[in-house]
DNA sequence: CGGCTCATGTAAAGAGTTACATGATTTG
DNA sequence: CAAATCATGTAACTCTTTACATGAGCCG
């Protein structure tokens, strides 16, 4: 039930299409908060729009329909806001990875380690272009660029943690021969 | 399609019951890395017999039934993780809603940003009482222990965002006034 | 004008949650 | 012996993905 304020939250920052949605589910949020295709966005839409929490403000050649959150809408998507992030579902295949990875053995898990690290270090250094390029135009922070922050953290920390267990695997590795 | 390596690498880890696997799943993996309930797991668990993945290796009372793996589930847990963490569905309440609080009015995201801060201070001090609870025996670290330490790492680094996300938005609360 | 991108939809199947359901064993 | 916990299951519903389907406009 969480894709109806991504797309509230995603329409407040500004107008759009159920396929501008679409790819920006496929970017930013989709990759790393919250995913959706685009047979679940235009239903979603349309749920909304029946509700009245979201309108059409513009349409345009191809069917094509603008979307904008109305006032009700912001009052829902504040509230849900102010409530606090959401207990419930989680799914998170990195995570989910780690946590078994342990069981591997000693090569095969130095390996997979390795394979981490280098794709912290690689995300470490889109996020901060990202972020870098946001923050540029001055004055206010975007939306995203909170979000941006947040996994340069993130990315810093899992690629720490990667050094950390590659010397503790390597280690293991040792004693074990 | 990932709750049966979840199982299986569960199972890997020590052989368990349902009910067993549905209450590690309340905690760590399912809190962090992959929720599922118990009508979930049952019907996995009989699938995966009838796979010869696992096997049940010990009954009690109650009908209770403790599962372990077999070889073929071996094998087939290493192969998926030596392909890596899966892209894909992504579901994680915490970020979508970091996401989304940019678009707040000021006060209202600085207060959620303190409970952010908050929530994962206390996180931090959980997670380094486990930590040190698995790590305490000596010799090889379980299994948990590298999940565990990537959870200190993460939640030390979301505090440190909360805490710049909340300098910034004093900032701009300034500004605004 | 052919291929790509924009743009929207629906149907069927699969995954996951909530609610319903039952009963044995242990603990106080 | 009552309440809590252990232990398993199923049915109905909702959410999500995959696959099918269509067509307009743009670019070379």
């Amino acid at each position: 039930m969480s894709i109806r304020y991504a797309l509230l939250g995603l329409l407040r920052d500004q107008p759009a299409t159920g396929y501008e949605l679409t790819q920006r589910f496929a970017q930013g949020i989709g990759r790393h908060a919250w995913s959706a295709k685009h047979s679940q966005i235009y239903p979603e839409l349309r749920k909304l729009t029946d509700e009245g929490l979201i309108e059409v403000v513009e349409e345009g050649a191809r069917g094509k329909r603008v979307y904008g959150v109305t006032e009700p809408g912001r009052a829902e998507l504040r509230e849900w806001l102010l409530r606090g992030p959401d207990e419930g579902t989680v799914r998170n295949p990195l995570l989910l990875w780690m946590f078994l990875i342990g069981g591997l053995d000693p090569d095969d898990a130095l390996r997979a380690l390795r394979a981490v690290e280098e794709r912290a270090t690689e995300m470490l250094g889109e996020l901060t272009e990202t972020y870098d390029f946001l923050a540029a135009e001055g004055g206010e922070l975007p939306a995203g660029a909170y979000a941006a922050q947040f996994g340069i953290h993130t990315y810093r920390a899992t690629r720490e943690w990667a050094r950390w267990a590659i010397e503790e695997q390597a280690e293991r590795n040792r004693r074990a021969r």
